[in-house]
DNA sequence: AAACATTGTGCAATCGATTGTACGCTTTTT
DNA sequence: AAAAAGCGTACAATCGATTGCACAATGTTT
């Protein structure tokens, strides 16, 4: 057995820990503990002598130890439905930028908008022990019980853009709503009337809040929306594609997308048919994906704000913890979002 | 005191333990925890029980605790320049994929290229008791003592895509010299000989490989590359366009570009400069950014196969924790890329 | 000078799960 | 029938850091 623990050691070298820099002081291992967090009751030669020896080792704390000890892993888990939409990185960047400056860092997880990915994120999350969730719901979630065992178990809850309606606690979404709103207003005043919709499925939140900005805007205007104006639609390029063709006899002015990428695929099936965008069709989107920007023409859109967003639920978050309160008297917050005016849906005289 | 408890215990409601289990049963916790593991020496019926008691009060193992004792936390760190970059989020995925399976979190870090961030971030991973680092170095990188601090502590290393050279351990890389001599054979097939390079850094590995392909190509072609036909510039949207206003008087047939976002820079300023892409000016771009299928002119670039390597280096840790050994005795492992053929290079007769 | 306050440190319990060893009981072997 | 083997469970130590309490040594008050 010693044989073979010598084959062992080499490859795994134990970390350095408090014990180890307390027998070589000759204190204990609190005093080692207390000088290292700068306890006051600890003299001043002891914690300088206790700081050199643990700098000579590059000692690392055992955060696993320290979590078990203390009930808190300094772990913020993070579910989003996908990390590569530009919008949602954008929301764990801002998260990531106050929370690492606090000393915690984010455990990332994905639900490809599927139920089950989201409960079992959950269960990982409760099973790290992280100190809080932030959370944007899937597309197909609409029974909360997975979530509401995270307060229950004392774990902080933070929803950001998806927000699961019934469950009081800290959120920040967007007015998406103003969003669509500012979008076919902006249409409107370009001369386009017979503006269609292109939505998302109505059950979802975000995607009902931005027909009822469209609906609203038309309203205003004075314009009649006949049922076949709006159209339900998966927000991808092909829906885009088979809302414009389905559309074509209806002779639309514009289109309001409720997503950018349905957005593309209405521009391309356009130009396919021989339309110019924004002369015979205009064209807004939704969410700001980069790629918007570099088409031809460029897009108008909604920025969501999704830097803005991360920091203030992290902002959230800390204030919880600084003040140990819960999270279910933190704020509901509504960020007003931007209309990103670009060539889709701008007429030149 | 105790009036100040009242409020917290439940706002604070503790986790169910295996002591809890034990004592509704009155067994022992190491029964508990045999029976959940289904450790053989454990009888059925006390198995059965202690699995209904487990089920009815949702029990979930503190893995803080277990990782303790274990050593092992089931937690694989990621470090990655960023993750809204297309190629780092599918790598992601196919990790995520793979080591969900097996029971294995993920922790994302971002560097930002800061080797600042890179440096804390592995401090992060070393205190939080990872199991594995996945790593891609950024750009600022030279030094690689913080890298060689993790073998050291024997937590197992991995690097995809790009790796610290003169570190022996296991790696998946794609083959960036090939994918940039597939992308320059294919423009000169199409006829351009007069083939421009928008270069990154040259002290950054995959460049130079990049470099080093477009050079063997041009090479094998017999055609003589001047330094002047060779522009190092960041990989960004502006690089592209300042090579390009530099290039005018070379007036160049193609431009190989190092990334995608520059080979956009090049494809905006070269058409408002009043050039028609392909025809007067072939773009090849690298990296398959989603972007590119939707600009107009599509533009042809090299896919990175993230989503293989992201399970290759999964797969690579899973079969080290089986066998018991270290990610040095890995294999380094080559991809090929896949030039992926649009309308910037292809012209039509 | 006795009583008290302050300072610096150590002891031991704790967080929750895991695991080597021991022990009592039953079954099998000789 | 005695010895050996197998089974099922409990005890106690362990992972590393934290923290309430105890206690000795020193300083301050009356």
């Amino acid at each position: 057995m010693y044989a073979f623990c010598n084959f062992v050691i080499p490859m795994r070298k134990t970390h350095i820990t408090i014990h180890d820099i307390a027998r070589e002081l000759n204190v204990s291992a609190s005093t080692v503990s207390r000088a290292l967090q700068d306890h006051p009751r600890i003299s001043e030669p002891t914690r300088e002598a206790v700081k050199r020896v643990a700098a000579k080792y590059n000692y690392q704390p055992n955060v696993v130890a320290s979590s078990l000890r203390k009930g808190s892993s300094k772990t913020v888990g993070v579910i989003v439905p996908r990390i590569n939409r530009n919008f949602f990185s954008k929301v764990i960047g801002g998260m990531e930028e106050l929370l690492a400056a606090s000393g915690y860092h984010l455990m990332i997880c994905q639900t490809h908008e599927k139920l089950g990915n989201e409960v079992s994120a959950i269960q990982t999350l409760v099973n790290a022990r992280v100190d809080a969730v932030m959370l944007s719901i899937s597309m197909e979630t609409f029974n909360y019980e997975h979530i509401r065992s995270l307060p229950e178990r004392g774990i902080r809850l933070f929803f950001f853009d998806r927000a699961a309606g019934d469950i009081q606690t800290g959120s920040v979404v967007v007015d998406d709503r103003l969003g669509a709103y500012l979008s076919v207003l902006h249409l409107l005043e370009q001369g386009y009337r017979k503006i269609m919709h292109i939505a998302g499925a109505d059950r979802i939140n975000i995607y009902k809040k931005r027909k009822q900005g469209y609906l609203q805007a038309m309203h205003e205007a004075g314009i009649e929306v006949p049922s076949s104006w709006i159209m339900e639609r998966n927000q991808v390029q092909e829906g885009g594609e088979s809302a414009f063709s389905s559309s074509i006899k209806i002779k639309p002015e514009a289109f309001f997308c409720a997503g950018d990428f349905a957005a593309l695929g209405v521009m391309q099936a356009a130009r396919k048919a021989g339309l110019n965008v924004p002369r015979d069709l205009g064209i807004t989107g939704f969410a700001n994906e980069p790629f918007t920007a570099f088409i031809e023409p460029s897009l108008t859109t909604v920025d969501q704000r999704g830097a803005e967003m991360g920091s203030m639920v992290a902002g959230m978050f800390l204030k919880c913890e600084e003040e140990d309160t819960t999270s279910d008297t933190c704020e509901q917050k509504v960020l007003e979002p931007e209309l990103i005016i670009r060539d889709s849906s701008v007429i030149h005289k």
